[in-house]
DNA sequence: TTCTTTTGTGTCAAATTAACACAATAAGAT
DNA sequence: ATCTTATTGTGTTAATTTGACACAAAAGAA
């Protein structure tokens, strides 16, 4: 590994990096994806750097693939860390030591001045596989409003993307990629619920999305519980990407 | 400047740039700052570079500062622009020659790729005063609407720019550094249509706007014309900080 | 059957929005 | 002085949206 990185240094753009948030959600929860390091047992965003002829956008889905073993149709970017002392490197010599790395360059290059993109991704925690990197001892899902803390500024790009979720949630459908492919109006309205951190009236609720023109109902789903089974939904790709590619969706 | 700049590009971090898309609004027009290059004659957004120990807002504050003489109290950080191909630099080493630059150095330098994150920031054009760095010819004020082309991928930044403001301007209030000290209500309103790129109803306009607390009812403006006078007002500026405070003010 | 729970839709007051109305008024014209 | 013109501040009213709650239908268990 150690050697497998140094030799890749030379490929990447220096003191540029993209932190992904990747939000799942399961059981009412928003989670975040973070890996723990081996050598320091500290927590932190999966993230990478730039390939010197890779668009950051591009480098943002890479690095979520490697992750997630999935390929993302949406992913967006939220806003750019590049306060000087945004990382804490004043351990770094151990912690490169407790990884068995003791390569000059690997070390100079950790020690370099970052900036990063925040770059923000939604999937079904069913789908999504986990795959903890050389470095990583684990890659697990954490409950969004309890994280540990993270390294460097993570904790702050965690709170910049949910900020930055509920804002697209007050004017754009939400979803796609949080929720399996078929899904009740119950279960869309706890997500929202859960991003927007407050209740939302179920009947109102109801109404309002149907009327937005981004679901399709399907047949009934029979859970086996003793009431009423509710009607299946799914998103109408057409007017959700619709309203995706609308941007912000003002005016 | 050659040298000076030489001697400088060592206390700047490679490969990161800001740029500053500065807007004015004057007789009902958006106004973008723009420079004019002295030697290829070509426009461009006021940019620059970071220093290696200043946080990257700083760097943007600075950048502002030098061009416009001012400070802003609130700039914006809207988006980064990392796409691989993002600069054309064929015509560098034309353009270095043009300027009498020959220092192998500053050819390199210019010759990096960049990822550039937009800055944006509101002026009222009475105040700000232009001042064109070495390098350029101009340093100019130019329609919002009718930019002529930029250099590298500067007219999407504009483009992001505006349509960040538009997304402003829906939630918070704006109108604070663009507008002068006092103004109209029919001022304030003309400023909303412009970025909103759509009429408002005057009399909705005004009751919405006052109930909303950010403004503060002077004495009447007696204009010199043959009608009605209307009242002048200002922005009560501690309400008018909360609001931008609150960030994107959702729940 | 009866009971429990949840769903889909209904209702209705309150709040907000949109569109237009109109008297008040500043200053020039008569 | 009075009339005229353009613009302002506020009023009115219908349409739409929001918020809160109501209620019958329905699925399965007792």
């Amino acid at each position: 590994m150690q050697q497998s990185f140094e030799s890749l240094i030379d490929n990447y753009l220096p003191g540029q990096s993209v932190d992904c948030v990747i939000i799942g959600y399961a059981s009412g929860e928003l989670k975040i994806l973070l890996l723990q390091w081996k050598a320091t047992k500290r927590w932190s965003l999966p993230g990478g750097f730039i390939l010197k002829d890779e668009d950051m956008d591009k480098a943002a889905l890479r690095i979520l693939k490697e992750r997630t073993t999935l390929e993302f149709p949406f992913i967006h970017q939220f806003y750019t860390f590049g306060n000087y002392r945004r990382r804490d490197i004043s351990n770094l010599n151990k912690e490169l030591a407790a990884m068995n790395i003791n390569s000059p360059k690997v070390n100079e290059w950790f020690r370099q001045r970052f900036i990063s993109t925040g770059y923000l991704a939604m999937v079904n925690l069913d789908k999504a596989k986990p795959q903890p990197d050389e470095l990583s001892i684990k890659c697990d899902w954490m409950p969004a409003d309890k994280l540990p803390p993270l390294i460097y500024d993570h904790n702050d790009i965690v709170a910049k993307a949910l900020e930055y979720i509920k804002m697209r949630v007050h004017f754009l459908p939400v979803g796609m990629t949080l929720l399996p492919e078929k899904f009740t109006m119950n279960e869309l309205r706890l997500l929202y619920e859960t991003i927007l951190q407050r209740s939302l009236d179920r009947a109102n609720f109801q109404r309002k999305m149907l009327k937005l023109g981004v679901l399709i109902r399907l047949e009934k789903h029979f859970a086996g519980n003793a009431h009423k089974a509710p009607y299946l939904y799914k998103f109408d790709k057409k007017m959700y990407n619709a309203f995706q590619k609308e941007g912000i969706g003002f005016v």
